[in-house]
DNA sequence: TAGTTAAATATTGTATACATATTTAATCCT
DNA sequence: AGGATTAAATATGTATACAATATTTAACTA
C-alpha cells in the first residue's frame, strides 16, 4: 500500500543512540559527575550491552560537548567553568535574541496566539509555585521562540545549546524571586513580538538569558551549595 | 625528566579520529559528492583498517552535521537545500556579528594592530589576484575576529560553523567582483571595530556574512554550474 | 507483462578477541 | 626512606566474528 512506510518506531533505533540518550540523561541529572571518569565496560555492563555501542555513545557526547575524550585515557564527564557557563549563556543569550528577532519580523497572528499561551501556561505555574513545573513551562516558552524564527538550523542549534544549559537552568530557577522575574522578563518579550518590535524583543530575551550580576551570583551559590547529583 | 609529558604527537591519535579529519576533508573538498552514500567496508579498506573506526569516524561527522545516519540504513553525505544553506548562513552571521561586537568591546590595541595585519594580508591576495590565496587569507580574518570575541565558547561554535560552510564559501569566492567587495567589506569592519563601534562592526560583518540578493544568485549558479565533485 | 512474494545477498549493529598504551604496584638502588 | 625503574594490571583502540535487518534478485501468480 503506503511505499512511504515512515520508520517512527523508536524501539528500532540502534543501542547505541538509545545509550547515548540514557548516558545523557545521566549527565544532565547529575547522576554522573563532571569531571567523573566514564568507565566503558563498567557503562558496559550496567547497561547490559557491549563496549561497542557503549564507545558509540561517548563519542556522540563527545561531540555533542557533554563529555571531553583523551586519547588513550578514556571518557569523562565535561567540566565546565563559571567563566565558561557565563560564555555558552551569552552565546544562548544571542542566539535567542536572533530567534526573537525574526519571531517579530516573521510569525503570523495564529503563532502568536500560541506563544501568548505557552506564556499563560507560565502563568499559571507561578500561581500553582511549583518550581519544577515551571522549570517545564519556561523550557515550552523558549522552544516556542525557536521555533517562531522560521530558521530550522537556528532552531536546531538553540535547541542544541538550550539542551547542554539545561541543568544550570534548572538551578537558576531554584531560587523563588527568580522565577517571577523570569515569569515577567517573558511577558517584555511576547509584548515586543506581538508589537513586531524586534530590537526591544531581542533586547528583552537578551537580558532574560545573560548571566550578569545577582543572576551570576544566585547561579554560583546554587551551584557550589549543591555538590555532585545536582551540579 | 619533565613529568609531564605534553602529548602533542599527533601519529598518537586514534585511528577514529584522523580517519574522521580524513574523511571530513574529503567531504568539503567534494571528492564524496552530497547524496552519496558511505560505504562501510568500502572506506574501511580504501583506508586500510577494519569497520569499527570507520563507524566511529562517521559517528562523529555525523554529530558535526557533516552526514546524515539513518539507523540500519547506513551514512550518506549530507544534503544541504538552498533554503538550509541560506539559513546556515544567517546563523553565520549572527554569531561573527556577536564576535564583532565583543572584539569592538574588548580588544587591546595589540590585537586591533594584529587584526589589521590579517586584512593587510587579504590585500595583497588581492592585488596578486588568486582566489584560493584571498580564500585562505580570508579565512584567517574571520578567525582572527572569532578570537578577538574573547569569549572562547563562541570561537569554537564560530569555528565549527564556519567549517560547515567552508565548501560554500569558496564557491561564492569563484567570483572576481566578490573577492573585491568581500575585501572592502572586510575594511568596513576593521575600522568600525578600530573605532569601538559595536553597532557599526556588528552591522558591517552580518551583511558580509549573509547570503542574499545578488549573492545568493552568484551561490546557486556557481553551485550548480560545478556539479559532484566541486560543490 | 506487471505486480507480488520469497529467497538470496549485502550491509548495518553488536559482541568478542586481540594489540597497545597507560596506570598502578612492586622492586631496586643510592 | 625516598625516588626512580621496572613489571604487573587495567583500560582503551582496533580487528574479527556473529546476528539482525535491508536491499536486491528471482520466482511465481494473475
Amino acid at each position: 500500500m503506503d511505499t512511504a512506510q515512515l520508520d517512527q518506531d523508536a524501539s528500532s533505533l540502534s543501542l547505541a543512540a538509545t545509550l547515548a540518550d540514557r548516558i545523557g540523561e545521566a549527565i544532565a541529572t547529575g547522576i554522573y559527575a563532571p569531571g567523573s571518569k566514564l568507565d566503558e565496560v563498567e557503562l558496559a555492563d550496567r547497561y547490559g550491552v557491549s563496549r561497542t555501542p557503549v564507545r558509540e555513545a561517548l563519542i556522540q557526547l563527545g561531540a555533542a560537548g557533554f563529555i571531553t575524550m583523551r586519547p588513550r585515557r578514556g571518557a569523562s564527564v565535561a567540566q565546565i567553568s563559571a567563566l565558561r557557563l557565563v560564555e555558552m549563556f551569552d552565546v544562548m543569550a544571542e542566539l535567542e535574541a536572533f530567534c526573537a528577532r525574526l519571531a517579530a519580523r516573521r510569525s503570523s497572528p495564529e503563532e502568536l496566539a500560541q506563544l501568548r499561551l505557552t506564556h499563560l501556561a507560565c502563568e499559571e505555574a507561578v500561581k500553582v509555585n511549583d518550581p519544577e513545573v515551571y522549570y517545564l513551562r519556561n523550557e515550552s516558552f523558549h522552544h516556542m521562540l525557536y521555533k517562531l524564527s522560521h530558521n530550522d538550523f537556528l532552531e536546531e542549534q538553540a535547541l542544541a545549546l538550550s539542551r547542554r544549559l539545561r541543568p544550570y537552568r534548572r538551578l537558576q530557577l531554584r531560587v523563588r524571586s527568580r522565577v517571577l522575574s523570569s515569569f515577567s522578563e517573558h511577558g517584555e518579550v511576547v509584548d515586543a513580538i506581538c508589537a513586531g518590535s524586534e530590537d526591544q524583543a531581542a533586547l528583552a530575551i537578551r537580558s532574560h538569558v545573560t548571566v550578569q550580576g545577582e543572576r551570576f551570583a544566585d547561579l554560583m551559590t546554587s551551584m557550589i551549595g549543591k555538590t555532585q547529583a545536582e551540579v
